[in-house]
Formats: structure tokens, C-alpha cells, sequence
DNA sequence: CTGTATCCGGGAAGATACTG
DNA sequence: CAGTATCTTCCCGGATACAG
């Protein structure tokens, strides 16, 4: 059941046990709106975003306000970081306390469904290490 | 140090442990070249693209033809599919055998470092499953 | 069968200015 | 300080046609 399983025997794809391709829905930077049916590809998802990997690391370390994360990411544009913290927010991952003061005062912190993504993230930095060790063992110079 | 632990303090994000924000080199998907110097940027990056969660799920299962890809996922067009194993290969996840006949027959294949994804693969399956049953929980109805 | 060359549409990210 | 509104740029994914 292995050399020649073809995939063209079940006419789809099987993830890891599960069995479903990526549809439509997904575009090509998975911003469809958590129907895909692939696990996998719902971890991806919430995951996509370029400073979404760096803004739930912060929370990991406890709750920030939106200027801490322009500070910490200047790179980023106030814009796009506004953005994926809402979107971070809809997929249940954060939440904010909105403190009725001026100037405004905000703060995101994790939620427990954000909490529960540390086994992942570590795995996402464990991996990652294995691979640039790996790349220095096999492309030395 | 948890609390007040402001992102400002730091100037930069860090990463479980690691201390590295995205730069400019890292576009909006994560198309730069591998020189992310973050790991967890590292392996969000080698999984960035539409189907190569469903290319790699397909390589556990054993070596695959181009034209068993084709007929598992045939929403994808051959041009995107071509290009990600393509991109796969340059990261050296995997590696094909190209037959010397006619028609052509090229097969692909895991490379040790692809292997090594399995626990990853499985951590994103795992959490993707933890988010849908959570969301059915929270969200009924 | 496998892979390449063009062309196009859509959406994320960025820059900037503005509001409360 | 926090968030919004425009506008621009970039590039992935898809369609099609063609080559070896």
C-alpha cells in the first residue's frame, strides 16, 4: 500500500487521515473563511497573515497594547497590524479590554483557544530549527 | 513579567524564545528566500502555498506522479502544481526520479527532511481539529 | 506524460492622511 | 492613542496554448 497508491485511485486527497482537498473557498493565501475542510488547512489559515506568527508570540508573553506591537514590529503598518488583530479576534484566537479613558486605551490578550496554539507554535519552532540545522550540515561552505 | 512586559522594552518580537522579527524580506506570504530568520517564519514559509499540504499529505502515503497530483486535486491547475513541487524540491522536502522513457515518468518522493515534517503535519492536524470542535462547542445552534 | 511561456484577476500588505 | 479610508504595489494562483 505504498509505491503505488496512486492517488488517482481515491480521487482525493487524504490529509493525514482525513479526507478532503482544498476547495475554491481556499484562495491562494488561504483567506477563505474557515470552511475549509481540512484541518490542516484551518491551522494554516488562522496562521496566515505575515505579523500574525510575531503578534501571538508577544500575547504568549502576556497582554499588549496596539502601540507596544508598532513598536515592537516597525515594520509593520498600523493598518495591516489593525487588521490581522481583528482577524486574529474573529477567529477567536484573542480578545481585547477597550478602557474607557482618553487618549484610548486597549489591550489583547490571549484567549484559551489562543492559549491552546502553544504546543503548535512550538512545533512550527522546533521544525524550523531542525531545518536550518539541517541546511548547514548539507550545504556547509 | 508578564503583564506590563511591553513589546516597546524589547524592540523586538520574540519569537518562543527566539529574538527576530519578520523584515522586509518576507513579503506577504512568505515568498522570500528562506531568509527568514525566524523558525517559526521558516516553516510557515516551506508550507505556503495552496496545495502543498495536500502535496506533502499525498507524499506520506508514498511516491506520487505528477499526473496522480493532477487527478487527486483537480482544482489545481498543472502550472500551480508543477511550480509547488517545484518550490518543494528547492527547499528539499522532496525529490523525484525521472524515468528515461517514453511518455515521460517522473515520480516523487519524501527526503529525509520532508520525513521529518511528520510531527508538525500532525500538530497542525491536531490543532486544526481542536478549533472546529471548539468552535462547535462555542458557537451551537 | 511532463513541463514551459503568456496573460490576467484578485487579494494582502504598505503608505498616507484623517477622525475621535 | 486607536482606528478608518483611499490608493498603490506586488505576486500568487489560474487559464490557455504549446513544446519535448
Amino acid at each position: 500500500m505504498f509505491p503505488e497508491a496512486s492517488l488517482a485511485d481515491r480521487q482525493n486527497i487524504s490529509y493525514m487521515g482525513q479526507i478532503n482537498p482544498p476547495k475554491k473557498s481556499v484562495t491562494y493565501s488561504r483567506k477563505m473563511d474557515i470552511k475549509a475542510d481540512c484541518p490542516m488547512e484551518v491551522s494554516l489559515h488562522v496562521l496566515t497573515g505575515k505579523w500574525k506568527p510575531a503578534i501571538l508570540s508577544a500575547l504568549f508573553r502576556g497582554p499588549q497594547r496596539p502601540r507596544d506591537f508598532a513598536a515592537g514590529l516597525p515594520d509593520a503598518s498600523k493598518r495591516v497590524l489593525t487588521r490581522q488583530l481583528n482577524e486574529l479576534e474573529a477567529h477567536g484566537l484573542i480578545a481585547k479590554t477597550v478602557f474607557d479613558v482618553l487618549p484610548p486605551k486597549v489591550e489583547f490578550y490571549l484567549t484559551p483557544l489562543g492559549l491552546s496554539m502553544k504546543p503548535l507554535m512550538e512545533e512550527l519552532n522546533n521544525w524550523g530549527l531542525h531545518f536550518e540545522k539541517f541546511n548547514r550540515e548539507i550545504l556547509p561552505k
